[in-house]
DNA sequence: CAGTGGTCTAGACCACGCC
DNA sequence: GCGTGGTCTAGACCACTGA
């Protein structure tokens, strides 16, 4: 006879990987319907569905319509990077917050920026290189491109007030944020800007967002030495 | 009369975004409960439960039993980074992939390990240095440390043949992963090792592992210069 | 075009954590 | 205790896409 308990998705979840892990279905293999699943463990269907949607967003499984659920060949490591607003970020190292506009301006976007946003023709956007500090030192600066046809509204906006960091998040979401993080070498400019010494090792964090497929904004943020950025557990 | 057509929960969580963004609820603000919601705009509990949860995951929202939904104070942009098997990074770039066993010893947790573990005493573990290269040139250095004590087979791999990365990823799931991303000045070892010039930026990516509250490997893995991460999607 | 995952509903019960 | 979110069920229909 079969259980009749409850069945909790993260139970139905941790058997289903653990069928993977010991290679009950290996790599590529196929598994089998969700329907199947369902009466093998004896719960609802969507219970598994549930199950299935975890498995995928952690990347052990690939789901697709009519194509069924198979064991992804490649997996992943897969980390959620929280990147606050780098107020809070300071404030929450117990030092104290400021924020300097060093230039505005409305340039054509050089080709680095187009590339970012693919874009096939240079446009005029508000260009923003500020500042932030903590506790009066240079904290990071970034130099922001912020699309004018999307936002009109930044050119009214005083961002020696409120950053355009701030102002951003909180009044245009984005539905998609691209996301490249590297190490770059101090130039004679950074040097200047962070204070920081010849040759130091930087952290380079580049984002450009849309809503939907109109560009909002690219921004290149370099962090003064010894920056680390960290997963949230 | 209510409409009555059916309402999909990506249009409840931009309506419910929407008010959000517009101020109708502001930050801190405590949100009406789901049932609320459910009867405004005309569906199941469910569905804007679904709603909900995807507004709680993207940082939007706070949720807690009994305590109810409010609006984050601090929004946060999230991103999801994926770390591929360093392999398949390389072969994905249409390079050769090779790798290299340099060093394996057992040797005592040195405090930094201890500390990523969050260790009170030195343990045991295999110290695993090893180099992952793309058409001969170095592309990552990692140096690993393995817990016997949570993976003992590990001490019978021929990590010559398939590499300490592979094989953990494959054999040995994780419940907890942290991950620390910061730029480093080349060491001169470094510079013996990743072929790099005197004074490089360097980009490194410190990864720790647990099953449950056992550890199961921390890495430290610097990249050759040039290296960039990027977001998926 | 048909099979599979994705979603929605209505209703029930559970469990956590303020009050 | 009790109100809120969290989960489970059973059933229905939808939508994508590969056979």
């Amino acid at each position: 006879m079969v259980e009749k308990r409850r069945h909790s998705w993260m139970e139905i979840r941790d058997s289903i990987r653990s069928m993977i892990l010991n290679s009950t279905y290996g790599p590529g293999d196929k598994l089998p319907r969700d329907e199947e699943f369902a009466l093998q463990f004896g719960c609802a269907r969507s219970t598994v569905h549930r199950a299935m949607r975890d498995l995928a967003q952690s990347g052990v499984v690939e789901r697709k319509r009519r194509g069924g659920t198979t064991v992804r060949r490649d997996p992943v490591t897969r980390a959620t990077l929280d990147i606050p607003i780098t107020r809070l970020e300071v404030e929450r190292r117990g030092s104290q917050y400021r924020h300097r506009l060093l230039r505005k301006s409305v340039q054509p976007t050089p080709p680095a920026i187009m590339a970012n946003f693919a874009l096939s023709e240079p446009r005029d956007m508000l260009r923003v290189e500020a500042l932030h500090l903590a506790d009066n030192r240079p904290y990071i600066f970034e130099d922001r491109w912020i699309c004018l046809e999307t936002v009109p509204e930044i050119a009214d906006v005083d961002l020696t007030r409120e950053n355009a960091n701030e102002w951003l998040v909180r009044n245009r979401p984005y539905s998609r944020c691209d996301l490249r993080l590297y190490a770059r070498k101090a130039t004679p400019s950074d040097q200047d800007v962070l204070q920081s010494h010849d040759g130091d090792a930087l952290f380079v964090m580049e984002r450009t967002t849309w809503i939907g497929a109109a560009p909002i904004s690219s921004l290149c943020a370099v962090a003064h030495p010894g920056y680390q950025l960290f997963t949230q557990g």
